[in-house]
DNA sequence: GTATTTTTTTACGTATACGCTAATATCGGC
DNA sequence: GCCGATATTAGCGTATACGTAAAAAAATAC
């Protein structure tokens, strides 16, 4: 077999190949596609398809139907509630904890950068930007709080509502309030205090879920 | 192929097959076991088995070594602390959510039930018998929280424990502020106060957390 | 023209085959 | 006897082959 100096093992470029045609949308939500179909697409076999097929799947992603290939999943607005709720628990937890670990400034450095390329994107009115440095300081936030089940847990939902978040981004006001939010939550850690960080970010959390969930059912989108 | 019968496909054999095999302390925890072997001994072929490796990798319970076949994972007192957190936190929210759904007291039977048993087990000294009913009072309450990453979640991370939960069981004191705890936190669903559910649940967790924290250092246990 | 049965096809689930690399063993030099 | 170089082996990663059951298509009856 000729390995194409690829990185790591087909399966792993499966992986990863998969979520980005189902982020990038070139794999639709609700849409099936047969395991020799994604091989030939990917040029390789339908067996790492099906183990990275077989990972994914436990992610939440895509579903492996009999007969008739794997199912990308779409997101309803009832599991936007269920996801935004787990994250504001796991994340508002992870704040706590960062914020009793007394970091010295320069290790906020990036959740500090994060904050200001926010700002930037807010200033530009440059949404894409925004909601980038937005990702990077929900996981730094939660880096920082240095517990590896929620890191994993709330990387593994981030990606289940990266898709809707794209659509939900154009409809929804700029996003000022998350700004001071997030400025109030780096605040409370750099200074030691987790009750603050957490009930911060709890509420800062809530309002994110209640405007996206609201602006969901306005529009009328069922299924994203 | 000859189908001996069994349930589903080989895969889904292979699963929980595994699991039980784990759990039982058959494929001991830190030990490494050869994809042939495994295939050898639940007669199926290495396909079946790294696709259930694969699944039971991304939920923690054992690791995928090139050319070291699986490693069954092992569970330090950091792994726990990770983990009773995370349960701390999402069992909190589903007892909140639960007593927003102001159940029916009929629908809560087998949480009633389960503490019923607990008190039982207690009584009798069995902790085998305990230990199951409280096992089942945890998987109710987080039904009725009714938010199915929660239970995903909880139950993946619960697999995680359960070998070191078999340890600590036989030192810990016998469990009676937890039956008292369960009995307050059943109340509040019952008569539907989520703020009293959450905080209540949320104090036994942690205040179980710590006392199994505290055996496993008192006791130099560093990997279950 | 519709419904039912039979045939054909399709695509998965799994077994098997095999290359390739890391680990181990063998050998030769000092 | 120990260390480095070379040969061997072991075991994963992946391709491929194939049986089977479900779905689709075709044929037949009514």
């Amino acid at each position: 077999m000729l390995n194409d100096e690829k990185a790591g093992s087909n399966t792993q470029r499966a992986i990863s190949e998969l979520r980005r045609l189902v982020f990038s949308g070139e794999l639709a939500a609700g849409s099936d596609h047969l395991e020799s179909e994604l091989a030939e697409r990917l040029g390789m076999s339908r067996t790492p398809i099906r183990e990275a097929a077989r990972t994914l799947e436990s992610q939440g992603l895509l579903e492996l139907r009999a007969r008739k290939g794997v199912r990308i999943l779409s997101v309803s607005p009832g599991d936007m509630r269920e996801i935004y709720d787990v994250l504001t628990e796991l994340e508002s937890l992870a704040a706590e904890r960062a914020a009793e670990q007394n970091y010295p400034v320069d290790e906020l450095r990036d959740l500090a950068q994060a904050i200001a390329d926010m700002d930037d994107g807010l200033a530009q009115r440059d949404l894409d930007a925004w909601a980038l440095a937005d990702d990077r300081f929900h996981s730094e936030l939660v880096r920082l709080g240095g517990n590896s089940r929620i890191i994993a847990i709330v990387s593994m939902l981030g990606d289940q509502v990266r898709r809707a978040r794209a659509v939900t981004l154009l409809m929804r006001p700029l996003p000022v309030q998350s700004n001071r939010d997030h400025q109030g939550v780096y605040e409370a850690i750099l200074r030691g205090d987790p009750q603050a960080a957490r009930d911060l970010h709890r509420t800062h959390r809530q309002n994110a879920r209640d405007m996206i969930l609201e602006l969901l059912q306005r529009h009328r989108l069922r299924q994203l």
